[in-house]
DNA sequence: GGCCGATGTTAGTCATCATTAACGTTACCG
DNA sequence: CGGTAACGTTAATGATGACTAACATCGGCC
């Protein structure tokens, strides 16, 4: 998105070297956390050793910056476009549980770190990353708002974070269940939790 | 409890020092991480510079490791206690609940750190947390086998660890609604969770 | 009053690590 | 061909950080 690559393959295939990087690094980070991975080992992941890495990002902050960068906006706008193809408000939280989901099950190391390592991205890129996940919030909460009206903002917002921590805990007990059947379930934990009664 | 302090107050007070080092350590660790947390760090939060952690800790690993096995201690035995208490499933469930809930609410640093920095737990503690965890689970699996039979132990695993998430959710949404409250909607929405059909 | 144990302090020491420098290599393009 | 851009490599360099050493302090207890 900043880089003027031509599109014309460089070398070897087009931005391969890129996203392996942010793939490998991402596992590393959800398994040891930001600090305890070397530029080294990310290095040591790829194939490649060490420095090399400064050839793709301008450093280890900013290759997380461009990690957390990238995975709120795919929630946000991802949530954004189905919630406004959906017909109704029942329809739109399909849509935003399945999203989530999804990527859950499909990423686990970059939810992980999505919400670990926010306090090491520098400040320039912290706030864009943080307006995302709120902006995602809110698209919860007003989804919530119109499906079970009466209920205060305030709780809503909390019941969003409770049912995230839930569809989140797939890095936690992963492979116990076929990835449909976790999906399945946890589609139906979240509906029955986010409809239970607030007191 | 490795400890052969003579009970007589040693100076100040008794192990007041040990203490406020954990507290102090578990709130630095949950916000930065072990690895992005320094010995530095940890004496400047309890008034003392640096080396002297080691008059009352062998290392930065092993205050983590003794921070965790404390934790997975009281969760596993609390929870233990309180099930053979309870006079049936049901009130076995409300007591898990009520554990868990009080504790998230209560400690969520420890919770934090709980079920982040594992990985940085050298050999010898680093299984006996893991066996504390295993077995604090399977007392949820138990007594939700009890409470919904015919649900598959597998399936019941992954539900606890996405309640798990739910409940722990609370460092993310901290402060935003009065703990009593918080504790109500966390209840109210595991319960849900956990009842919901499995497909 | 002098020893001791608990608890600190400040100055090393030795690793590790992010980042930079200086120096290839390859492949395409004119 | 010669240039150049993308991509790597191996040595510094400079911080930081865990841990150790050598040296206080101070409260009780004989």
């Amino acid at each position: 998105m900043r880089e003027m690559t031509t599109d014309r393959t460089p070398t070897r295939v087009r931005g391969s070297r890129r996203g392996e990087i942010l793939d490998a690094a991402a596992g590393l980070f959800a398994a040891r956390g930001f600090h305890g991975v070397s530029i080294e080992d990310i290095g040591a992941a790829v194939g490649t050793s060490g420095p090399a890495l400064y050839r793709h990002f301008s450093g280890k902050e900013a290759l997380l910056a461009e990690m957390l960068l990238d995975v709120s906006e795919r929630l946000h706008t991802s949530g954004a476009r189905r919630v406004t193809e959906a017909a109704d408000a029942d329809e739109a939280l399909d849509s935003l549980l399945a999203c989530q989901i999804e990527f859950a099950l499909n990423h686990p190391a970059l939810i992980t770190v999505h919400d670990r390592e926010l306090g090491n991205v520098p400040e320039p890129a912290r706030r864009r990353i943080r307006r995302l996940q709120r902006l995602y919030v809110e698209e919860w909460v007003t989804v919530l708002s119109e499906l079970y009206p009466g209920r205060s903002q305030a709780g809503l917002r909390a019941a969003t974070h409770a049912v995230f921590g839930l569809l989140n805990s797939t890095p936690h007990s992963a492979g116990e269940l076929p990835p449909a059947v976790m999906a399945d379930l946890l589609r139906g934990m979240a509906r029955a939790a986010l409809a239970a009664p607030e007191g």
